[in-house]
DNA sequence: CTATTTGCAAAGCATTTGCACATTT
DNA sequence: AAATGTGCAAATGCTTTGCAAATAG
């Protein structure tokens, strides 16, 4: 497991050092998006010197890497999650309690036809975002997360 | 023009004053999603003294009125449009120049089903954000506006 | 040994707030 | 006159940067 977040570290060039990889484990078992706090809240218990600076750079680094996703929640932060096809987004958001989801719809290719009809432009990735309310909170069982 | 504009506003219990009718014009007019301190640059233009905080105040109250939409933008910062349907987003923002066109592909038929069907939960609204090159750019003459 | 990475403190910057004054209804 | 809107200055809060010390390969 470590081995592999390893291996695709040093893919990018990406040296695996002991926080960096922690992160990408917190990642990988997170079920819902998450933000650089929660990220840092949760690193911290391990390794009390680490800095947020460190998570954002981190952050950044494997979203520029490919390697993780990053998404413009409605309360306006950024939140993030170790995905595959970074060209390829689509989430639902629980407006109450904050969580994301991933979603497997997408309609890419009459979308394309649009954009070039239409816009005569150049689809270079795109993000579909759903708001609404997940199955715990229609039951009042959700935690708000913020 | 400005008396519908007027007779919105009141419907939502919004004073009509001249700035806000000066914001709402400028909004109607545009045919891209704007920034707060573009809509400021262009408004000062009229009014010397109109504070950038009233923008953000007064952009905020219409997107809270529903008259205005509120998009993320992928450089991080906020962009406004007069819309219509607030729970029906489609854009497509062009990673070069940062022109936002509206989209009118929609999928939320198919959408409903897939989120009810495997994530159980309620769709309230949706937002489809299609980054590209628009047909300016792709010719090389695309004005950055970033 | 060299290139990265990190911690810490400080800076940036878009956005928000407090409050007295001005304007709309 | 009462409620709402506005300017100004200052505060907020997330995010970034500079730089010296630490660490990975």
């Amino acid at each position: 497991m470590n081995l592999r977040h390893a291996d695709v570290l040093k893919n990018s060039n990406l040296k695996a050092t002991p926080k960096r990889l922690a992160l990408m484990s917190l990642l990988a078992q997170a079920s819902v998006y998450l933000g650089p706090q929660e990220i840092w809240d949760a690193l911290r218990k391990e390794f009390k010197t680490l800095g947020l600076p460190t998570v954002y750079r981190n952050l950044e680094e494997l979203v520029d890497a490919g390697l993780v996703t990053r998404i413009h929640h409605p309360n306006r932060q950024l939140y993030y999650y170790l995905c595959q096809n970074p060209s390829h987004h689509h989430h639902f958001i629980c407006l109450e309690c904050g969580r994301v989801e991933d979603i497997d719809f997408c309609a890419e290719a009459q979308l394309a036809k649009e954009v070039n009809r239409k816009h005569q432009g150049k689809v270079l990735s795109h993000v579909l975002q759903v708001n609404g309310l997940c199955r715990l909170c229609m039951n009042g069982r959700g935690k708000a997360l913020k």
